[in-house]
DNA sequence: TTGCATGTTCCGGA
DNA sequence: GTCCGGAACATGCA
């Protein structure tokens, strides 16, 4: 699940329960998921702090305190929840901040990504700085350069953190669907009619997933048929949709609308 | 039992 | 140095 709609839902999550109360303690129920700190360092370097108002870097949460920032990263199935006093436990808690009238918990089932501990600058940094522009900070221009300078394919160019933060597999192929681009053109050779109409298309798809705190599933949209690909009707012409990897990920696309010659 | 999964990182090779 | 594919990580599900 987790791309930057997700974590922005997360964000909010941070930002109503937590932002401006104490941390009284901190429940590390499974610490295979601390990357650079142990259960009683994190403890430590946040029990009695506060939350400030959190943020947001590409996929990674930021939760800003009086102290050290705490860097959550939620892999491929990580959430952030607000569970009230008496809140049942589930399986995949992985770690728990009690506040004075509940809890915020990190679950996550695969483990694959987790909770970083920054207590300076220099560490936040570190993570910060591999990234590249937030996708909901780009501008036009922006974009417009990174597609111009790289001979790269598209679905890996857009998948790549340090290039672009925040796209998942999920949006780059919603945003090449709706752009009719077909997914593995190299950046470079796209003409400024395709560059246009994947800015625009960009700009849509976050704006109408980041309010959803996901990308949305709709009838109209790839999203809505690409469960049953390959195979399935394209939303927009009816064609058959492929399912190919691409780039080292899975990719579902529309050979009608998204054809590998230039159009 | 096998393959696949919406993420990232590391490694070898072109 | 750049880019790509593959494997690894941990876990559940079809």
């Amino acid at each position: 699940m987790p791309e930057l709609p997700d974590v922005e839902g997360f964000r909010r999550v941070l930002s109503e329960h937590g932002a401006g109360r104490r941390i009284e303690r901190v429940r590390v129920l499974d610490d295979g998921v601390l990357r650079d700190t142990t259960p009683q360092g994190l403890g430590r370097a946040l029990s009695g702090q506060r939350f400030g108002e959190p943020g947001r870097v590409g996929k990674w949460l930021l939760g800003y305190t009086d102290g050290p920032t705490v860097l959550l990263h939620f892999g491929m199935t990580g959430q952030l929840l607000w569970c009230p006093q008496q809140a049942e436990g589930h399986r995949h808690d992985r770690v728990a901040f009690q506040l004075d009238d509940g809890e915020l918990r990190y679950r996550d089932m695969r483990k694959l990504q987790g909770l970083r501990l920054a207590t300076d600058e220099a560490a936040l940094r570190a993570v910060v700085d591999d990234q590249g522009r937030d996708a909901l900070a780009m501008t036009r221009d922006d974009l417009e350069k990174l597609l111009t300078r790289s001979g790269r394919q598209l679905k890996a160019l857009l998948s790549d953190q340090s290039a672009v933060a925040g796209l998942g597999n999920i949006t780059i192929d919603e945003i090449l669907w709706r752009a009719r681009v077909f997914p593995i053109r190299k950046a470079s050779e796209l003409g400024s009619g395709e560059r246009e109409r994947l800015f625009a298309e960009m700009w849509r798809v976050l704006d109408e997933s980041v309010p959803a705190g996901q990308v949305p599933s709709y009838a109209s949209w790839l999203t809505g048929a690409r469960d049953d690909a390959p195979g399935a009707p394209c939303p927009r012409c009816g064609a058959a949709l492929a399912k190919e990897r691409m780039g080292g990920r899975s990719t579902v696309y529309c050979p009608q609308c998204q054809p590998a010659a230039c159009g």
